[in-house]
DNA sequence: GGAACTCGCCAC
DNA sequence: AAACGTGGCGAGTTCC
């Protein structure tokens, strides 16, 4: 693959991108390195007391006889050798390279009682030695500076190293906690996140101009994910709940529009659904048994149903959708290249996928670029106190002075509405942003949206009616 | 003793 | 025809 930025402006996003970045590292992210000796040391005792509870088992008794005095209880290989190997339990899952695998799905198949042991040292190590540990490794003086690269990466997206600022845990509630409670604002100020909404779906809209697709993200009233679960799950609009749009839009449209097929969606979805505390209908009726009533009884007869939700996905709701990504990847086979509307040109060997992914997700972190490189102008020019310190592909990361708060917001609104359009005439949908903050001095932990604040009745933000 | 590889797993 | 795109990183292991 090789890329090019062949237009003055694509050269010009990349140098003032960079130079934007630059002044955010320079800015640098706070650490409680307090916190993080702590919680080395606790972690330190939960691990070795699993350990010792892991030793003491039957798995730990046969790798012990094939291992000896090599025993390493933190090695994948030696745990693959003593399962398949040793104890001659069937695999069931391979790894890319067609090895037996041990990751946390393979595992759970296997039926050992000692697996719950393995993944809770796995969890408690990685944040250990990974987050925890590259937080004390970078920071000097209570301040880290993660990298932000514009140069890494295929699609002309960032990555972030030293530490990785860009894959902070935020799914597993006890991975996020005990992260993101050593990150902080500059002191005296709150951590303020702004995030674009559907980021990569507006990306998606502006090059294949689908109307439905472009509805979708100018009228509030409609809700894709809601409609695609709809579709799934045999169900009124009204039935559906969060978790259960959350699982059609992860598993079957975001999966769906990168190139996935019904079968793997399917397969995604039908364990999720498995969760009965979290996949029922508003009435309270638990999904699979609701399915079931529908007549959609076994795995098999979902998957069926998948399939015909994929037609319907591809064939009628979004069909000038799959046409643009037809005639996008033929032109790159006739020409050999294709030019992003950010203006970057991507040449080399690609597959269909590549070649339509590729220019959305590049195209879509311009937009976030465009934003940051606007706004760290302007918190110069304002002579703000508050600054820009980090970004995550469709969010940007500040530490905000509070008495500035007010003006940081609507100067990003500002920015978002009025001026990267300006730029950026391509752009053909709505950007929205949400923003959420953390209190004076929080840890990154405990950020809220501050509309949800305002629904539980804090006064502080009552400006936000007026704007 | 370090480079390169594999695996697993975190993010968007 | 095949079947989810882009990264970074730690640990273990193998190779030179």
């Amino acid at each position: 693959m090789i890329t090019s930025a062949e237009t003055y402006s694509a050269f010009k996003l990349i140098h003032e991108g960079i130079l934007a970045l630059a002044r955010a590292e320079a800015v640098g992210i706070r650490v409680d390195v307090d916190y993080c000796i702590r919680t080395t040391k606790r972690l330190d005792r939960e691990i070795n007391y699993a350990n010792k509870k892991f030793e003491a088992s039957d798995l730990a008794a046969q790798w012990k006889k094939v291992y000896r005095s090599e025993v390493n209880f933190n090695s994948d290989p030696q745990l693959a050798k003593v399962v398949f190997e040793h104890m001659k339990i069937e695999p069931k899952k391979f790894t890319e390279k067609g090895n037996p695998s041990v990751d946390e799905e393979a595992l759970k198949m296997l039926g050992l009682e000692e697996v719950d042991l393995i993944l809770k040292v796995r969890h408690l190590t990685k944040v250990r030695d990974t987050y925890i540990g590259g937080y004390l490794r970078e920071n000097v003086e209570g301040i880290m500076r993660p990298f932000f690269n514009l140069h890494t990466v295929v699609s002309y997206r960032s990555s972030s190293d030293r530490i990785n600022f860009q894959n902070q845990p935020n799914r597993d509630p006890l991975l996020k906690k005990l992260c993101r409670e050593a990150i902080l604002p500059h002191k005296g100020q709150k951590i303020l996140c702004a995030d674009f909404k559907g980021c990569e779906v507006s990306g998606a809209a502006a090059y294949n101009k689908d109307p439905q697709l472009i509805k979708y993200l100018i009228d509030p009233t409609t809700d894709m994910h809601r409609d695609v679960a709809v579709d799934c799950f045999l169900t009124t609009p009204d039935q559906i709940i969060k978790p259960v749009r959350n699982t059609a839009k992860s598993f079957f449209t975001f999966a769906q529009f990168y190139g996935d097929w019904y079968k793997s969606c399917a397969e995604n979805m039908w364990k999720e659904m498995q969760n009965e505390d979290t996949h029922k209908l508003k009435s309270g009726i638990i999904l699979l048994d609701h399915l079931y009533d529908k007549g959609i009884k076994t795995y098999q007869s979902f998957e069926d149903q998948v399939k015909k939700v994929e037609d319907i996905f591809w064939n009628k709701r979004f069909k000038v959708y799959k046409k643009w990504k037809e005639d996008w990847y033929a032109d790159y086979l006739k020409k050999g290249y294709f030019t992003t509307l950010s203006g970057f040109t991507c040449r080399g060997v690609m597959d269909n996928k590549q070649a339509v992914n590729y220019p959305i997700q590049g195209s879509s972190f311009h937009m976030l670029l465009l934003t940051f490189i606007l706004l760290d102008r302007e918190q110069d020019r304002r002579g703000w106190k508050s600054r820009l310190i980090g970004q995550i592909h469709d969010e940007m990361v500040m530490s905000v002075d509070p008495a500035e708060e007010r003006e940081v917001i609507e100067t990003i609104q500002h920015i978002v509405t009025v001026e990267v359009p300006k730029i950026f005439t391509w752009i053909n949908t709505p950007l929205v942003i949400e923003v959420e903050t953390t209190e004076v001095n929080q840890s990154w932990y405990h950020k809220k949206d501050i509309h949800k604040k305002k629904e539980e009745g804090h006064a502080d933000y009552q400006w936000l009616d007026a704007a």
